[in-house]
DNA sequence: CTGTTAGCGCGTTCAG
DNA sequence: CTGAACGCGCTAACAG
């Protein structure tokens, strides 16, 4: 039984190899206490020597922090996604902790997983983006007082959890303005998927600010375009073969706005003479397409700094700021006029 | 000090609550041995009741499996990954694995990071992406005997890991022997970032066919576009104003030839007509530049999960298939002729 | 500055 | 079919 099953060193070769007891190892791995320099040198070279590495589990049982932090999200491949990461990277990294990403995509049934992966007992505290939870998850988390913040997501009702989020109504009206101020009347939008916030508030902006001019809002030029350029594409070709008469586009994300372009260009129309298009957040690709898009600028990469920022607070045992609303940004390239 | 500390509850709990054992509990969570049915339905009302969930960590030292595996990437939100995950995850879900993500990007110094977060102790295997992990990272799983599946990437040299990639010089030969028969003579090469893999195989297919049909290689039509539409723009642009004629570029990602075709336009050509452009990838976006992208279909999905399989094997193990090579396929889009 | 020791929560024998 | 008890590797007291 004192056989080792595997090629995996503990803390007591390391001590054993550097002649010292294994708290002082713990000690210069956790960089807690005083050790003479002597000692942590050789130390050092024990560990080194032994590719010796702390086992997680144990540290998780024994108490200590973990330096890891987890962002749970729905769906990975959209740019979106690179630069929240970077953000959330840059704030998170400065105080030592690394990040484990969780991707919710594919899992059909939530409930049907045990429960997750990343959670209070491996991980320091939890970034969860749009709704990736579901709210017993998040309730969870609340009763046991674990640190987790919000992206993109109101809290549900009763649960003080700080959220991140963009100015979704404003940058949706300063969107919708534009388009009036360039003389459309014909305003389509193209939604993102049911139930989603981002979409939800940046309809109202629509519609509110459509109100605001006196142009009367018309269901028929509301469709689906799930923040997918795909979907978007059928919606709009859906338009075009009903004969509805658009003179422009707002759609709820850039990739709707892409399917969009893509759609209307298929159809003969020309942009932005027939159809004006303005997309929303801003996402690498933007510029790149033909004509370039005009957009709303959301500051996701501050977004993900700022939601990062809240977490360490709550994970200090500070209290965070319950709500940070960044501003938007209308982006004016050539998709809305010449 | 039998004061509960948090609002955590263990086996223990569920155990008292249920009026049976610990080892009971864990044979109801694990689904290992026999219990009987009225025993386990208690049981189970219990761990519901107490909301309760393993902890990982324990769970990790008594050495059970853990149903986790890791995927370690170098970038996020490129919509490649997207795919990639998709595979993946088909037919770990299958095995009842779950996925955890880390994310290099960000890491400058890999070796300032003092361990991996996803390794040996907290996951049964990982799939590593391209050149995301160190070869001394690697060396250490394979002295341990721990479950490792590379993906675009060969493995060091006298380290036996498996290897799942896609026949990247065999279709970058058909990108450009399609642009030789359409007459282009003039054919510039997007490399990727240095030391890619991936890119190396891409350029050696262009060098080969273009001696294949006597075109000389001139190291002027070569240029770094390190799969970023951004660098890529710079690159062509560069191009442009160097006057340099160039009649035809192939890209080595479809990020690349999105930036090429962007210059392009800039720079007042017409493709396909004064420049014909070619990917490679065939990612989501490929079919909504304008005009849509010919590229070379990189099986990504299939990619993703035969890794996974190979990694099951591994896990169980088994031996795996040291070399899995994916057909290419070229797909013709409007970005080459009319 | 360093060593000793007591758990942390769970899976797994081994007895019943 | 069920229970008792050990030990996994580590950190945090507490002593020196």
């Amino acid at each position: 039984m004192t056989q080792r099953t595997n090629g995996r060193f503990t803390i007591e070769d390391v001590a054993a190899l550097a002649k010292v007891s294994t708290a002082t190892v713990s000690r210069v791995l956790n960089k807690k206490g005083q050790v003479a320099d002597k000692t942590m040198a050789r130390v050092q070279t024990a560990i080194v020597e032994l590719d010796y590495i702390p086992h997680s589990g144990a540290r998780q049982m024994a108490g200590g922090r973990q330096n890891l932090v987890g962002l749970i999200f729905p769906g990975i491949g959209d740019p979106f996604l690179a630069e929240l990461l970077l953000g959330i990277e840059q704030s998170l990294v400065a105080e030592g902790y690394e990040l484990l990403l969780y991707c919710t995509q594919g899992h059909s049934s939530k409930d049907r997983r045990a429960f997750l992966p990343l959670n209070e007992n491996n991980t320091d505290g939890l970034i969860v983006f749009a709704h990736s939870l579901s709210e017993s998850e998040l309730q969870r988390f609340d009763r046991r007082d674990f640190p987790v913040v919000l992206l993109h997501q109101t809290p549900p009702a009763g649960l003080n959890i700080p959220c991140v989020t963009v100015e979704n109504k404003k940058g949706a009206a300063k969107a919708v303005a534009h388009l009036i101020g360039c003389g459309r009347r014909r305003i389509a939008f193209l939604s993102g998927p049911e139930g989603n916030e981002d979409s939800y508030w940046r309809e109202l902006g629509y519609r509110e600010t459509l109100a605001a001019h006196g142009i009367p809002f018309r269901s028929a030029l509301v469709k689906d375009g799930s923040f997918s350029a795909a979907v978007s594409e059928t919606a709009v070709t859906q338009w075009m073969q009903d004969g509805i008469e658009i003179d422009a586009i707002f759609a709820a994300d850039d990739n709707s706005a892409q399917g969009a372009i893509f759609a209307l260009q298929q159809a003969g129309k020309k942009i932005p003479q027939d159809v004006a298009v303005i997309g929303f957040d801003d996402v690498s690709f933007a510029r790149y397409t033909m004509p370039p898009l005009t957009t709303v600028r959301a500051p996701i990469m501050e977004a993900g700094s700022k939601a990062a920022e809240q977490l360490i607070k709550l994970m200090r045992g500070e209290t965070a700021v319950s709500l940070t609303l960044l501003p938007t940004e209308l982006v004016i390239r050539r998709s809305c006029q010449e």
